[in-house]
DNA sequence: AACTATTAATAAAA
DNA sequence: TTTTTATTAATAGTT
């Protein structure tokens, strides 16, 4: 019993069956064979009856009796095996959750620490580090600020070197206008004097007013959020 | 066609089996069928089945494919139904899980635009409130380190007064005792003059040592974990 | 549990 | 796909 068989008009082993179409025509045709067994056998015999199905091509598939649902009989099932199915998850979710929120709360005191507040806690050792740190910080700030106001001093310089390029091509091709055609008309300081705009301090001053104390940012990303350290 | 049948021997209606025999017995035998057909549909067809029944004296029993287990079929049936009752719960952990992941980037973020780093996104006004928040800090930082080097100063002081009151006081009565039973032994210097302890600058020359450049702290809670930016 | 008359399921063909 | 049909499998009632 169980090796090869007959079977409605042809024979049939239990193996796999290689022909795909075949397969399928008889995984179709079995599976609502074994739903209406698990159907009748609800109700001839009062049970509770859960039948999972998923087919070679991944299609899936259940039934379920009327007088309970999946969920409880999976429940049942943990009851019965004592395998817990959701709690793994569920822990390893509590675990991850917490570890978050752990870290989370240090990344706020330090970034308080490196606000000044909430320094209560620290030694003299640990003060004296942390003042250390900060400053470095500072100077790296401001290093990139004025690499930035440096920067844009620089272009500014560029600009303002190329307009007076154009302005005095400008002025000869006037000049050579007026000489063509014997325009004679105002004195030699009519367009006035090219402005003095070599480029000096004045630039670093554009950028030396000071924003409201501690206003917070919030424009995006980056700098300026603060108001997440009491979310 | 599902109203009232024969099968084998006698008709059978498909409703509930009223004798309790019967019905048992009938279940231990359909039951049978039933796993033997869920087992040749396995094989046949390469499916995966899972059939959980519970009999109406509420024994349970399971079949599952060999190539899969019963809490496999159910993630997959989780995944392919989405009605469980976990859902809303497992949804807003995944929610909570998601903000605080995010909460965390930004405030790694914020805590290395404060140790000058990550600072390409910044514009000038930016970085001019960043310097100008870092600035205040150092000064809290600064404050509160003066504060403590003071308080412990000011504590040190009142050890050593304490200190000479007491020594004071042993002279004294040393003097007394000495007086009182007739001792003559050595000079008046005999004991070496007191220490000049009364609490210069030689306090804050204790705490002025530099420790090793932003060597990390790792006594645990407070300032110095910047390790956690690269979890 | 076994037996067996009878029906149900179904493999292959249409 | 679904239907048909020849054949085997399942099983209800009996022993």
């Amino acid at each position: 019993m169980g090796e090869g068989r007959k079977t409605g008009r042809g024979k049939i082993e239990i193996k796999m069956i290689e022909n795909t179409t075949n397969r399928q025509v008889t995984y179709s045709k079995r599976r609502g064979g074994l739903f209406k067994k698990a159907k009748e056998l609800t109700v001839l015999c009062d049970a509770q009856v859960c039948l999972l199905m998923l087919s070679s091509t991944n299609k899936f598939c259940e039934y379920c009796s009327p007088s309970t649902n999946t969920k409880a009989v999976f429940d049942r099932y943990q009851q019965a095996t004592r395998i817990d199915i959701w709690e793994e998850q569920y822990n390893s979710m509590q675990k991850e959750l917490a570890q978050l929120t752990d870290t989370n709360n240090r990344l706020r005191r330090e970034i308080s620490q490196r606000m000044g507040e909430d320094l209560d806690d620290l030694d003299m050792r640990q003060l004296r580090g942390l003042e250390q740190d900060i400053e470095e910080s500072l100077n790296t700030v401001r290093g990139r600020k004025e690499k930035q106001i440096s920067s844009q001093t620089e272009t500014f310089k560029k600009k303002v070197k190329s307009s007076e390029v154009q302005h005095h091509m400008l002025l000869q091709k006037l000049v050579e206008a007026r000489f063509n055609y014997g325009y004679v008309d105002g004195g030699p300081n009519e367009f006035g004097p090219l402005m003095d705009l070599s480029g000096g301090e004045a630039a670093h001053q554009t950028y030396g007013f000071r924003v409201q104390p501690s206003q917070p940012n919030l424009h995006g990303a980056g700098y300026g959020f603060h108001e997440l350290r009491l979310s």
